[in-house]
Formats: structure tokens, C-alpha cells, sequence
DNA sequence: CCTGCCGCTGACAACGTTGTCCAGCAGCTA
DNA sequence: TAGCTGCTGGACAACGTTGTCAGCGGCAGG
């Protein structure tokens, strides 16, 4: 063999396609102990400069790196915790996301994310896959309402905190969005600015956002002494085609709504393009829409919005998350965060004169 | 002991907490041997209903669920991508991730995703822990422009495919957007609409979209004929404060630009903002977008837009990746989407007349 | 010169699963 | 009844890492 080759055979990983070097062939390499390479790999202290220096000329020519799979099963912690959602692509979502993943990024954990679709069976099928890979702990939007599947895993120490809606049948974290009081706000401010025949265009019953913000709808206008009829109300799936009917319905029955609460971003945008639609009436319609979206304030008229901040859902059920992976025990919380209402036109416009 | 202590005994699962019952506690339990369980857990024929009935029942009974870390462990394969993007919470990574995550969903496999922030040193963070998990396959956004240090990764069988902006310093699969052809139209389009003086807002120019966008730019202004005053562009980050102090600066230039292309949706939206806050001008500023965004066509005027599928693209990437996970060979390839320019109004204002 | 200690190193078992291989057993034929 | 076949079940090693512990050399103190 000439010096040549050998000194190629001797840089050339001896590794297939595929297969990587371990600590064992960077000890073989390098001519020390296997434990020895996992000291330094790990920073650990009771290494020679001299060796370390030759596990880190091995390492770097072989192109090791650590397999963090074997390593969770040793250790038993896997640095990562679960996000499961409906839909990443919705925005109500996103800024969500992003801040579990930033409390966790500082916790030194990654984030393993999936969504549901907003369907239960595809909920529990990610939410068992994830504790199947043992992350250290979940946080759930739930799709479904039986959580009661979860009760092994959580007591197996599955820290688990859900957002947005709580657990059914079963008692965990939850930090929500005070649905119910921010419906009842918006309303209220409809009520205020003279209007009588109010519509509530939201998701379907099961969610329990949905119903509490019936619920919050039906308080406002119970509280104004007012009435209300069943075609103001339409509760199902938010895709444009169900809510472009029920809206059209409410707006050409014989006594029209003058006026559309939206249950959700979803809603409200489409909402919104219905009205741009429909010629002008006399008087034009008011709205007001749970969540804000981005350019609201640019539309004409600027469209009312409760607001609720998605990043402090996450960020707050993130935190929580790792106090209890850190330790903090007690009896599972709820936490409800505040909406606040944001006027900019929509909702403040005045119903046509009575007749 | 009892009876009734002996039952509760043999019923108890024997773990504490954070610990989980393993096969082996399960096999023990219904007096069958490991492997036996491992049959039945992974559906495995060679079980007699009877003794299969029997593990089901411990493994219920216990709260068994297979331990994923050691079967990746073993198995070497772990059913799991990375994403790594800027920010999830950017509307037009949502759609990306999810196109992602439903693909590899149809390949039984999950979605680990991070965001870079647009740090190259996050980037990479990111990208290594995501190897040391042993993911099969990466789609990376890049924030960085060297990826040299993923050359092992890819040498010991990580497939990755970059999406949106090419791999640098290094050979590999690509799925980008035609953001040269993209941005010509879109400026040619405003010079087909009679503007001379058109401002181009960016992003970094380190970037590879803005870089391409820009020369999108020139070449547009090139074939018409027209120069291209060093005011009229501007390229860097691209948070809102920048924007208006760089929209601002054209707009009130001694010889103001008529018209504004707009390199990325944040850019979009910020520039909506500015020119419905100015004072109405004799002739309004003509705007064209790239990214395409919700409600674009409820503003007034409705905002003319490049659109690309950001869903596709991270669909088609994703795809691409499985592809060579189930072993499709060749040299990288570079896919480019085309891009659509939408027509609503923005693009098509007139410049005032000439003085 | 011996003892004891300390700093460094490596052998070994264990984490929980799966693949290989072999033993046991029932049912069949010769 | 012996021998063969086919089926079920289990023992064992291996995946790559980390924790435990013991060995080895050198050095200071007795």
C-alpha cells in the first residue's frame, strides 16, 4: 500500500451509505476508551487535553454525531414536547405555535407538532404517537371531547396542558381565552349602538369555545331584555360555503339581522366578503368578529374585533408546561385570559330607523 | 393477605411515577415470553388467539405503550422529517408546513419543525439537533448561505431538500419559486400601466429570493429602457420601522417614485399601511406585491399581487424528499414554481401626468 | 520504601425494543 | 410407535449511549 492510499483509506469514514459512525469507532479511531469519547462529546470533566484533543480530530474526520435516540433511551428524558393543534396553517395558530416553540426553545427542548384537522380520532392517533416517543410533556388543542384516553400517559408523567379548550371527562391544565365575556362584550356593544336583531354566525356546538360564546351572545342579549329568534343563530363547520349561506338567510329573511356577530377569524372574513358583495343596503350591516386578523383596521369600515392573543395562549400554556415538567405539582389549573374589544367601525355602525 | 388486597395488588401497576411498565412487565403479567408481547404490540402473526388475548389484557391492564425511542433505536429508521423555517408564525410558512406535515402523514411519518429566526447559527442549531435525532429526511428553509456543515449529514443518508431559496455552497435538491420571473412581471406590469419611476422595497439582499427579485427588478427596468436612481431601492430587514422610513424616504424624494413593488408580503402590508396613512396624493401610488395575502381583494383598492402556492411548494418539497427516502437516485434537482400575478386595482393606477 | 490518595481511563451493564434462531409440542404418516 | 411437519413461544444478542465501578500510574506523606 503506498502512503498515498493509505492515507485515503485512513481519512475515508469506513461507514456504508447510511450507517453512521458511533462512539465506538471514533474510540477505535482515536485509540481510547469508548467512555472516554463520551466524556468529551458531552463535555464532561477527567479528560487529558492531549486525548481530548485526539477524540476531537477522530470525531470531526469521521463525522460523528451523537444519537440522541439512543441517548433519550439511556437517559429517559427526550428534550421535546408535543404540540398538537388543528389546522399550522390557520394564523390563529401560528404566532401560537411559534411561542410554545420559543418557551420551549429556552427550556432546551424541541417541538414536535401535528394537527388534527379538527378530528378527534386523528387527535388521539398524534397525541399517542407523541407520548410513544416519550416527549416530555403536551400541549393539546383539543379536537375532541373524551380525553379520558390521556389518563395513563398523564400518570405516567406526561406533563400535558391544553389551550384554547379544556380536556373532556377528565381534569388537566387549561389556559383559555375568556370566551364567554368577550362574546358578551361584543354583543353588548352592538346592543349599544341601537341594534335589535343581532345574528351569531359560529362553529359548531361541540367546541367549547363555540358554546361559550353562544353562551356570552345569549347573555348580552338577555341582559338588554332582548329576544331572540332561531334564525339568528347558525352553529356548524366554518368553511365559506355554510357560512356564505347562513349569513345570505339572515340577512334576506323577512325581518333581517341588521346586525352579525362572527364566531371566529374564519367566520368573520368570509363575513366580510359577503357583505362586500351584497349591494349597499339602506343601512349598512354591523360586525363584529371574534379574534383579530391582520389588516382589519384597513378594510372600510375598519372591521370590530374581540381580541385574543394566541402567542400569550401558547407562551402562558408552554410556561405552565415546564413548571410542571420542573417539578410544581397541585391540582390541575385553569387559567382564562382576557379578550378586550377593539372598535374600529364595523360594529359601530346604526341600524335603519325602527319601523 | 386477602383476597380483595391480593387483587388490588395484582391489579396496581407497578410503577412509579414517571416510569412506564416496559414488555418485559407485560410478558411477566400474562406469564408469556418478550417476544411474544412484541408479536402482538406490532401485529406480528404466530400468536394462538387465546395467549394474544391474554398480552392485550396486561398491556391494558398496565398502560403499556411501546417505547418509540428504542424501536427507532433499534430499528434505525425513526418516521420522522424536520422542518426548520424562519417563523411559524408567518402566514406564509403555515400553509408550507402543513402541505409538509400532510405528506408526511401519508408516509406514517411525523413533523419535527423549528424556526431560525432567519439566524444562520440557529439554523444550524437546529438543523444538528434534528440530525442527532436521526430524522430521515430534512426540508430546510435556509436562513444561512453556507451548508457545508450538512455535507456529512447528507453524505450518511439525511435526505434534504431545501425550499424557497437554494442550499449554499453545497449541491442539493432545491424546490423554489420563480422570484425572477415573478418580480419582472410584476414590475413591467406597472411600466405596462405607464410608471417610470418605480421603488423596490426588499428584503436582505443576502437572501436569495430578495437577490432574485431584484434582479427581477432591473431586468424589467432594463428592457423598457428605463434607469434605476439608487433611491428607488431599498433592501434590508424587513420589520415595520425599516419600511416606512424607506417607503417614506421615495415618496417624498424630490422626484417621488409613482409607483412601489414590494418584495414580500410583510413588505406588503407595511406599505398598505404607509400609503392609507399619508394624505391622499394627486395621483395615487400604484403598488404591486409579492406573496399574495388573505383579504388582498377587499382592500380598496384591491392589492395587486405575485402570488405563489406556498402550500405547493412545501408539497411539492416534501414529496421530493420522500421520493429519495424510498430511494429515487440521481444528481439534485432544482424545481421552480411558477409564479401568477394577480390583477386587482393596486397595479393598475395611473402615474400622474408628466410635468 | 510503603501507603494512601488522586486524576485519568476503560470494562461492563443497562435502557426497551426487534431480529434470529432454536425448542417444544401437536398432529400426521409410515 | 418412530419420524416428520408445521406452528407457537422464548432465549439471546444487538442497536448506541450513559452510569458505575475498578484499575493504573504518579505523587506526597509517613
Amino acid at each position: 500500500m503506498t502512503d498515498t492510499a493509505r492515507d485515503i483509506a485512513d481519512r475515508t469514514p469506513p461507514q456504508r451509505y447510511g450507517s453512521r459512525p458511533t462512539m465506538k469507532d471514533v474510540a477505535a479511531r482515536a485509540g481510547v476508551g469508548l467512555k472516554t469519547v463520551s466524556r468529551v462529546v458531552n463535555g464532561e470533566p477527567g479528560v487529558t487535553p492531549d486525548t481530548e484533543h485526539r477524540v476531537q480530530e477522530a470525531i470531526t474526520a469521521l463525522g460523528f454525531r451523537r444519537n440522541d435516540s439512543a441517548r433519550i433511551l439511556r437517559k429517559g428524558r427526550t428534550a421535546s414536547v408535543g404540540l398538537v393543534l388543528e389546522d399550522l396553517a390557520d394564523p390563529f395558530y401560528g404566532p401560537l405555535s411559534r411561542a410554545v416553540e420559543e418557551v420551549a426553545r429556552a427550556h432546551g427542548a424541541l417541538l414536535i407538532n401535528g394537527s388534527s384537522a379538527e378530528d378527534p380520532v386523528r387527535e388521539q392517533e398524534l397525541v399517542l404517537a407523541l407520548c410513544a416517543r416519550r416527549v416530555d410533556g403536551l400541549v393539546v388543542i383539543p379536537a375532541g371531547d373524551d380525553h379520558r384516553y390521556l389518563a395513563p400517559e398523564m400518570a405516567a408523567g406526561v406533563a400535558t396542558v391544553f389551550v384554547d379548550r379544556p380536556a373532556g371527562r377528565i381534569d388537566a391544565d387549561a389556559v383559555l381565552s375568556d370566551s364567554f365575556g368577550g362574546a358578551r362584550d361584543a354583543v353588548s356593544h352592538l346592543i349599544a349602538h341601537g341594534h335589535r336583531r343581532i345574528g351569531f354566525l359560529g362553529d359548531q356546538p361541540g367546541i367549547h369555545t363555540a358554546a361559550e360564546r353562544l353562551r356570552g351572545y345569549h347573555a348580552a342579549m338577555a341582559a338588554a331584555g332582548l329576544p331572540v329568534h332561531d334564525g339568528w343563530l347558525s352553529l356548524g363547520p366554518t368553511d365559506p360555503e355554510r357560512v356564505r349561506g347562513a349569513a345570505a338567510a339572515m340577512l334576506d329573511a323577512a325581518e333581517p339581522v341588521t346586525a352579525l356577530f362572527a364566531g371566529n377569524n374564519r367566520v368573520t372574513v368570509t363575513v366580510v366578503r359577503v357583505l362586500a358583495e351584497r349591494p349597499a343596503p339602506a343601512a349598512p350591516v354591523a360586525l363584529v368578529g371574534f379574534d383579530d386578523f391582520e389588516l382589519a383596521d384597513l378594510l372600510s369600515p375598519g372591521i370590530t374585533v374581540v381580541a385574543q392573543d394566541s402567542a400569550q395562549l401558547g407562551g402562558t400554556a408552554a410556561g405552565l408546561l415546564f413548571r410542571r415538567l420542573d417539578g410544581a405539582g397541585g391540582a390541575p389549573r385553569r387559567v382564562v385570559l382576557p379578550t378586550r374589544l377593539i372598535t374600529r367601525g364595523s360594529g359601530e355602525l346604526s341600524p335603519p330607523p325602527l319601523s
